[in-house]
This record gives C-alpha cells, sequence and structure tokens, in this order.
DNA sequence: CTAGTTGCAAATCATTTGCACTTGC
DNA sequence: GCAAGTGCAAATGATTTGCAACTAG
C-alpha cells in the first residue's frame, strides 16, 4: 500500500500524492514525465493540477521515493526509486526507454572519478538509438 | 582562421557567426553555454543578440562543428569538435567539466545496444561530483 | 486548531520563432 | 539584387512559485 511507503518518508497521506505513487506503481509505464502522469490520472478520472504533480514528484525525488532522469531532447522522466541502480537506452524514433546495467561501466566510472579527484554524487549514462522496430518500420 | 571553418561547412561568413566561432576557438572555456558566449561577447564590446547565439550555435552544431551536451540541471553547453569524443565529469559545486575518454566503456555500450537491438545514434555519460577544490572549499 | 498541502494563475528560465530590416556574395 | 542572415520582441514549453482556500493529524 502507498500509505506505508509515504509515512516511511514523512510525508502526509494525502490524495494527490496518493494517487501519484500509484501511477507510477501501476502506471502504464514505469518511466514517466510530469505530463504523463498528470493525463493519466485525468483520462482515470482522477481530478490533480499540473503544479501539484511537479511538487509531488520532487518531494518524492527528495525523499529517494523516485529518480528522475533528464534526457538529451529537454524532457525528464521519473521512475519508482526500486533500490536498484542502472542506466537507460533510449529510442530517439518511438521514445521506448529500456534500462540496462554494466558492473564493469560502473568500475570505470568509479575509478576515473577517484583519478581526478572527484567524489561521485550521481551520474548518468544514456545511450540513444533506434530500436529493432522502429529500424524496420523506417 | 575562422572563415575557412565557415565556408568548409557551407555556412556564410558573417560577423555573428565569425565572433561565436571565436569565442569557442580562445574564450575562457572549452564548455560554454550560449548565454556564456553571450555575456562574453557583450563584455568585449561586441555587440551581439542571444537569439542569434542560439541560431549560429544550432548551425554548428548541424553542421558538426560543435556538440552540444544537456547537462542534468536543465541547461546545456558547447564544446568545439576536435573529432574526438569524450565523456563529462561535471562538478556540481563550481560547475567544472573535466573531460575524459575510456576505451573499455566505450565497447561495453557498444556491446549492450547491439545486445538489446539498438542501433547506437548518440550516447552521453556524465558524472557528477565535487571537485577536489570544493570539497576543501566546503 | 494550524502547519502542511493544494489549485489556480501568473512568473520564470532556457530556447525558438515571426517578421521587418540588413548584408554577404 | 536577392536570398540568407540578423535583431528584436513576442511565443513557446517545461517547470516553479505566490497566495488564498483546504485538510490531515
Amino acid at each position: 500500500m502507498e500509505t506505508a511507503e509515504l509515512k516511511n518518508v514523512g510525508l502526509k497521506i494525502t490524495g494527490p500524492r496518493t494517487k501519484v505513487l500509484k501511477v507510477l506503481e501501476n502506471g502504464p509505464d514505469r518511466h514517466l514525465s510530469a505530463e504523463d502522469i498528470y493525463n493519466y490520472l485525468l483520462s482515470t478520472g482522477d481530478d490533480i493540477a499540473l503544479a501539484t504533480v511537479y511538487r509531488v514528484l520532487t518531494q518524492f525525488e527528495t525523499a529517494k521515493l523516485v529518480t528522475r532522469h533528464h534526457f538529451a531532447d529537454g524532457h525528464s522522466v521519473f521512475e519508482l526509486n526500486a533500490g536498484d541502480h542502472h542506466d537507460h537506452i533510449v529510442c530517439i524514433k518511438c521514445g521506448r526507454v529500456e534500462e540496462f546495467f554494466d558492473p564493469e561501466i560502473e568500475a570505470r566510472q568509479e575509478a576515473i572519478a577517484q583519478e581526478k579527484g572527484y567524489k561521485i554524487t550521481d551520474h548518468s549514462l544514456n545511450i540513444y538509438g533506434i530500436c529493432a522496430k522502429c529500424d524496420q518500420t523506417g
């Protein structure tokens, strides 16, 4: 139940927060933009303000409940935090997003940061390309 | 000379284009945002419109003269194309940007894309962290 | 009760665009 | 001279914020 997750991170249980969390958990996709979530909620008859979706998502991000990913075309998507880290491969035609994790890449990043004297706080690796389906379709 | 580079990619030699290119070549930093370039030009007495800086940079990007990088805080920087590919490590405190290239990471990315049936068109790897200098300063 | 939350509309920020004017070739 | 390029100001799209009304604990 969503209420528990909200309580755990010290957020009041409110309608909007529960709704957004529910979409992230059982929505049409694991990777959704604020507007996706907003539209999805409207389509299911749940009334909410877009500004609230943004506010709630930002709070969730701070609370580490979700992770925000910025893609090169300038829009960002949110994804429920499953605890695991992974990177993304994005189809530039259809927008499909797939996840991957490569320990070798992770290790190399650590090594590079250390070498250059940086303390890593975060990192993002996005591969952009054309997926098999779109490649056939043209 | 900048005029040659412009001619090579089939762009008319104009004042604004020459100015922007000059800043990218001899400016204060290899990684500059449109606004950085705009402000730098104003500060050196060169008059230009911000919209023109954006237009020119977009043309340069199309002409493969420069590469645009999108960072997680939502702003992008432009960098003169030296032909080589590399990724970035960004200090989240002072904004310092350093470059690195790791063949192992590159190879793994290729492998992953192939495995998932994607044709890579582009990719970006950004490591965010705190540089040695900022770490001391607090 | 009252601090935290929401909705709405207006504000911001980075970037783009329409259009009349200017300039390179 | 004319198509291409530029400046300016207004438009855009994504996201944020001010504020008055609402609600969870």
